[in-house]
DNA sequence: ACAATAATTGTGAACCTTCACACAAAGCCG
DNA sequence: CGGCTTTGTGTGAAGGTTCACAATTATTGT
């Protein structure tokens, strides 16, 4: 049927180097125990007959397959894809691979199916990508079937092991920004209810206004895209409210937004100041270049892996949250009041 | 040192259902030949141990894993991390699983590397989004040592067993539009001249002009990015190019441009008439709505997992490059001349 | 040169499935 | 009711590696 040049066992290759089989075995994983000579020897033998040792073999015998899984929700979105890079990244420099899977929803069965999918047995650890809320960390570690695993991007405070960026911090950060440039009527469009991270980004921003004796302006729940922004501030403008600031949950709504203000003849940032978050590559050359709030997804990234790792390899580790802090970015769409 | 659940075994699973292993591994891979009852009998013991197939040990056998390999170049760009997500969604409809890794240049090294860097033997075919110059048909061939692989987003008209977007003709159909609409004078901004995609689209950018007696007007290379399409527009200005329709390499550089031609004191599409290519999201929310072309993705991530799957199965399966078409999307950041 | 020690190499079992085949039981026909 | 087919189930080997340990060879100090 096939004519693929058949692969080479590592039986083949100590016959011809002319040593046991344990010994290629010891030079392929580094052993220090093998001489020069021999271990030249069966270099040659390896690189003559194109030999690659098969993973499989390996893995059911050292029950390691240097492969992470990682599961993620949404990944459209500029968050999830962010941290699927920088995740992939990680786990490349730590010399493991990643089988990627997307799920469309949180439930118990979109998980277990991805899970079961394929990887079954074969990952030594799992990423979940969860901004949603979904299945509970006791019905995970049942899916997970004792493989390891952490959530990323899930509601802050959990005590699950994961690695989330301190939204509450970031939504607080760009409100603050607006207070002290003196606005006082201060709006926002959130992001859908049901991610973590809207809704502590909504929430945080009303605290900011409250925790200051403000009145927290209107608020309108969108669709993280630049055509929810748009839709979304329409209704806020045709509903009357009335703003000199507004809180934007991402950078994507806040250009539709920008687009829905300016429509309205109104100027940005000399009528209605707008602030975003995530800072997308593209939202210092809106029209005016964005404020937002900027996340370290490459942290992000590394610390996941970090910490997976060492669950994989120390199941004492203790289960925590690790929290990282995003930064304020400041530019052209906010300026002081009057 | 863990107290991980041992996994069960399939012999402990058959002990417990009073039948043999082989009788287990027909339940699991749906063998009719069995009766009712011990399917029933087999299942209860599966589930009371929680038992799931061991990966590795399958694919030992098998010489399968369901896995299939995906390497990237360029994954922070719009065309190759739209392919990524719709290769996998495709792969996970056909069963198989995806391992994912990024390359940061596409020389026989970099992919060397990505593939031996774990998949070793694991992976049943490869795919490569490789959208620029480097490593040959020859070289992959070796570097892949029999294990099929598909090429995406490679030169066209490639003989390699490949999957593409007719870019020349994206190029063409944004740029006939301009003409159409009565512009003589049409400048260009490309991407990285060392990707293909950027390459066809200036080529046929210019061969489109020429078509119809036209003379080329400036064009600038730039890096895909919004704030390589403003420093390009500026540099373009500031040399006195003269030009009334723009054609831009992507959407974000498009952005880049609008924003420099505004900052000119230029109005689109009244002065100058703007078009992109990618139809991102965002380019119905830019100011104004853009002009641009659009690719099926999921229609490149279908054709190429299906390719692929029947290359696996059918090593017979002719080798050759399947093409498909881009399409116009009209917006407002182009207008008839004068 | 000799024992004692260290360094290198080999041996056989184990990891968990599937495959090809052999066997047993049940159903059918005349 | 005996031979035939059909259906259901078991057996033993094979797949390619690593592990624990045993065996061999080289090195060292005296």
């Amino acid at each position: 049927m096939s004519n693929i040049p058949k692969r080479a066992t590592m039986h083949e290759v100590a016959l011809r180097a002319a040593v046991s089989s344990q010994t290629v075995s010891r030079v392929i994983n580094g052993d220090v125990h093998v001489s020069k000579k021999t271990k030249q020897r069966v270099q040659r033998a390896i690189d003559e007959l194109n030999y690659q040792p098969n993973r499989a073999a390996q893995s059911l015998v050292t029950r390691r397959s240097n492969i992470l899984e990682l599961i993620t929700f949404g990944a459209s979105h500029y968050g999830p894809a962010q941290m699927l890079g920088n995740i992939q990244a990680a786990a490349q420099e730590s010399g493991y691979g990643l089988v990627y899977s997307s799920i469309e929803d949180t439930t118990r069965d979109s998980i277990t199916r991805a899970l079961d999918n394929l990887s079954g047995r074969l990952v030594d650890g799992i990423i979940l990508i969860t901004p949603v809320l979904g299945a509970n960390y006791d019905e995970l570690v049942s899916l997970c079937r004792g493989t390891p695993f952490v959530q990323v991007d899930i509601e802050q405070g959990s005590s699950a092991p994961s690695v989330v960026i301190d939204q509450a911090y970031g939504s607080r950060l760009v409100t603050q920004h607006l207070i002290e440039l003196g606005h006082r009527q201060i709006s926002e469009i959130g992001g859908p209810a049901n991610w973590f991270a809207a809704a502590q980004r909504t929430q945080s921003w009303r605290r900011a206004l409250v925790d200051v004796g403000l009145e927290p302006g209107a608020s309108i729940e969108s669709d993280w895209s630049a055509h929810g922004g748009y839709q979304a501030t329409r209704q806020l403008l045709a509903q009357g409210a009335s703003f000199t600031g507004l809180v934007v949950g991402n950078d994507q709504m806040a250009l539709g937004a920008m687009a829905a203000l300016t429509e309205h003849s109104l100027r940005i940032p000399e009528d209605v100041s707008v602030v975003g978050f995530d800072d997308i590559p593209e939202a210092a050359y809106f029209a005016p270049a964005l404020t937002t709030v900027q996340q370290d997804f490459r942290a992000l990234g590394r610390q996941t892996v970090e910490y997976l790792i060492s669950l994989i390899n120390r199941p004492e580790t203790p289960l925590h949250q690790r929290v990282l802090k995003p930064q304020l970015v400041v530019r052209n769409s906010t300026t002081r009041m009057g």
